[in-house]
DNA sequence: AGAGTACGGTGACAAAGTCACCGACGCGTT
DNA sequence: AACGCGTCGGTGACTTTGTCACCGTACTCT
């Protein structure tokens, strides 16, 4: 394409050039299929990421079976996980899914650590992102510990479904999702369904009042 | 003291001479006396914390009136939250709190920014410490979504005993810690009594079978 | 001493999580 | 076509947790 990856990222447009051409000629483009671990328990990562094209799930699974999806990268965003994993040496309990085909920039260890030494910008950028992901985690703690299910469920309806009118899922992924039980989410959704905001059929579930389960969603503050 | 405190944290022990004179020359000694709101919305941190005193809670307070504690810092570590909010000029929903009378070490913005860009090892430090606060608030995401209250709540009383025999605080503030209610804590307490694990007064707890206690908080994995 | 507030107790109920079990559907194989 | 099997979703009973309204008592301040 015409345009370089890094000036379609918000926070790296803004760099100076020389740290962008560093940026560009220092990264490898990769494609990931779909269902890739790109990193977990065990799986460290050796390159920061770029996601390019996309999406990556990160989700924790407990040793009691629980899991809960922790929150989603997009394109045009970077994984500071695995920056932190990067730079620390450490395993993280969490992992990180290719949700989709994935297209993403990998900057190496080395290259990273020299561009967060030489470039002021690209430290802000850095820190910006673990700034956002910090307060991300605080917002998603107050949610999981006072939300109510059904908001947080509309609330995810609405988010997975990306401007298409049915979501193709389960009831048990949704558990999954947002951390509870199948069977509370089997309440819920038959509560959506008797007040006529979905259409339920198996593995699938049809938006058919996005308005109204906009209008509970929004009540998450 | 005869000891610099540079060397009694352990991250920085580790820093290469001249990184840990520039953080002696060009930090401060602050005394903060307890309950003091070190940041919070509205209150940006100007310096980065180091703290070699004390005690400081990090809570969430959301607008539904619901309290949680995120984490605390203790004597010897440092507050990467103010780190990320120094660099990325972001106001987070959490705040903190001096729990105690606090002694810190204050290093300011550009010494900080400028001991990135030179210091590899301070590097280092930095994002280990990110990395530990994100694991960390990993883990409490796990506790809070599928952790039984009675586990989370004889964690928290042997934590907050800190050897002693004894915890002075109320139920209401217990509630806070975990983000649950008043009531669900005063349940919990009581049946507590009832197996002769604790003693209750008004705003005080005895813990008279530590034991037993510490076996109902270790299932939290 | 009196007022006001913090603290904790209680009962009734709603919401959410757990457990055990069941039928139906989809998809292979034979 | 018939069978077997795993996934998907439904259900009832029960436990745990959260919410609400209200109460009495202890402490503090003046």
């Amino acid at each position: 394409m015409a345009e370089p990856w890094v000036e379609r990222f918000p926070g790296l447009a803004r760099l100076e050039g020389d740290t962008k051409k560093r940026l560009l000629t220092r990264s490898t483009i990769r494609e990931i299929p779909e269902g890739t671990v790109i990193f977990g328990p065990g799986v460290s990562p050796e390159h920061m990421l770029f996601l390019l094209e996309g999406k990556v799930r990160v989700q924790q699974v407990s040793d009691t079976g629980h899991e809960i999806v922790l929150y989603r990268i997009h394109a045009g965003e970077s994984c500071v996980l695995t920056t932190a994993c990067l730079l620390a040496f450490k395993d993280y309990a969490a992992e990180g899914i290719a949700e989709s085909n994935v297209r993403a920039a990998l900057v190496p260890r080395v290259e990273f650590d020299d561009l967060v030494a030489t470039s002021s910008s690209f430290r802000g950028f850095v820190f910006a992102a673990f700034s956002k992901r910090i307060t991300d985690l605080f917002q998603m703690i107050d949610e999981v510990a006072f939300q109510r299910t059904d908001v947080r469920l509309a609330d995810r309806l609405i988010e997975l479904s990306e401007h298409q009118d049915s979501v193709a899922t389960t009831h048990q992924t949704l558990a999954g999702e947002l951390g509870t039980a199948r069977e509370v989410i089997s309440r819920q959704l038959r509560e959506f369904q008797r007040r006529g905001w979905i259409e339920q059929s198996r593995g699938r579930i049809e938006l058919v009042d996005r308005r109204q389960l906009a209008r509970l969603a929004s009540q998450k503050a």
